[in-house]
DNA sequence: CGGAACGTTGAAAGCTATCAACACCGGTGG
DNA sequence: CCACCGGTGTTGATAGCTTTCAACGTTCCG
């Protein structure tokens, strides 16, 4: 064996190694990679990094569903967002300031893959396609906010709610008998209710009433719907 | 004079040089730079691009101020964001998928420096430094959105109309006689509103429930307001 | 069994959207 | 000079929605 041996990219098994933050990674840099990544499996509620603190990396979720949230000093929090597989998270905080502005939360049991912040600084330096790649996933937030601002404006909270269930189907629902759709739900009625920004009692109205409409069942967290709801029904949720 | 005169920096003679995104251009791309910046004055209703329209390059803002807009399907729009002097707008665009989102339109006369996009992408090649300028105001605006969500899902429209007063009497307004400061508003009552994410009726009531708390006048787009409102007086417009 | 966390329901109060009407302002044209 | 007009902003009344507080039901676990 000779010291030269070709090193193999470490996200090459991962489903998302064609559009992996560390694919620009050259040869040269490859060991340094591979000898700072880390993967780590997390269980449902286990945190991954905590508001406040300094950032340790970047943060590709590689299995599951994360929950980044950030807590206001009245004790309230706002679920900003879910991270599903093949997403970066903590990368605003290890491009800006350094600290992280929300906590990382595991819904779901997870596996997150983990570039130290000292190493990727270092593969940054020397792979500048990096933070392009990075650039992208800003962008990618950036588009993401401002649609969920515009939705806040625009859309109802019943209309929010049933694209939120209608996402979150597409990620977790299976397929069921005569052209209906099952999921677990991933998030207990507190997270629902912190996504939308409404109150938990709202929200179990708004459940209510998206339930008299026919298209969905929510009974604690199994959520049933049809696969394909008829455009009059989605156009009544109104 | 010789063709290797020294060039120097179009952004040098600007108040936001130091953070500029073209600050890492260097000495051999400087001349590519210099060829093909434009400065564009705008007067007050102007716009710079539309929503929808291919991007045509990176935009600073040098004077005045702009309104960054997304209209929606149903004819109504929303006010995403105001870009003051310093800032750099169209660059969710230039990185992304080359359309504009947003309609970004001059609130008062504004002075705007462009650079066309493929000597924006050229640049960029030749300066890899400029990528992660472009990735801090990418930060930027996260957290700018960021913290709108959490306003928006936190406090009521009475305060965020409060804190946009001060926001905006902290850029535009003058001090006047005896504790006070006045400020021309830069925005129509329904750019308030879009602003906030109300209808201009209700707009017009928070004004005036405002009012009613005594340390701010509205009168037209004449502001004027208590130069450091009271805490108390600033507890209670909950 | 008891307790804690989670979720639902009810009633009252407060706020916003909507529709309609009106006031105000600047500019145009007779 | 004045009437008219469109754009902009305000006011009123009503209906619908959310919040808040309190109470109750469920589930899970020690």
């Amino acid at each position: 064996m000779q010291s030269a041996a070709k090193i193999d990219h470490p996200c090459r098994q991962c489903a998302f190694y064609a559009e992996s933050v560390w694919h620009p990674v050259e040869q040269d840099s490859l060991r340094s990679l591979a000898q700072n990544f880390v993967r780590r499996d997390l269980s449902e509620g286990e945190v991954l990094f905590e508001q406040g603190t300094d950032n340790r990396g970047v943060f590709c979720v590689s299995r599951g569903l994360i929950a980044l949230r950030t807590h206001h000093a009245d004790g309230n929090s706002t679920l900003l967002r879910l991270a599903y597989p093949g997403e970066v998270i903590g990368f605003r905080s290890f491009l800006g300031d350094g600290q992280h502005q929300t906590e990382a939360r595991a819904l779901t049991p997870s596996r997150v893959c983990t570039v130290p912040r000292s190493a990727s600084s270092h593969l940054l330096q020397d792979n500048p396609a990096i933070m392009k790649q990075l650039a992208t996933r800003c962008v990618r937030e950036i588009d993401r906010t401002h649609e969920r601002i515009c939705s806040a404006a625009t859309k109802t909270y019943k209309e929010q709610l049933a694209d939120l269930l209608m996402t979150l189907m597409d990620h977790h629902g299976e397929q069921q008998q005569k052209g209906q759709r099952h999921m677990r739900l991933p998030l207990s009625r507190s997270d629902l209710a912190d996504l939308l920004g409404v109150q938990p009692e709202t929200l179990s109205r708004l459940i209510k009433r998206l339930e008299k409409d026919g298209w969905v069942q929510i009974k604690g967290r199994h959520v049933t719907m049809l696969s394909h709801p008829l455009r009059d029904l989605s156009a009544s949720i109104g």
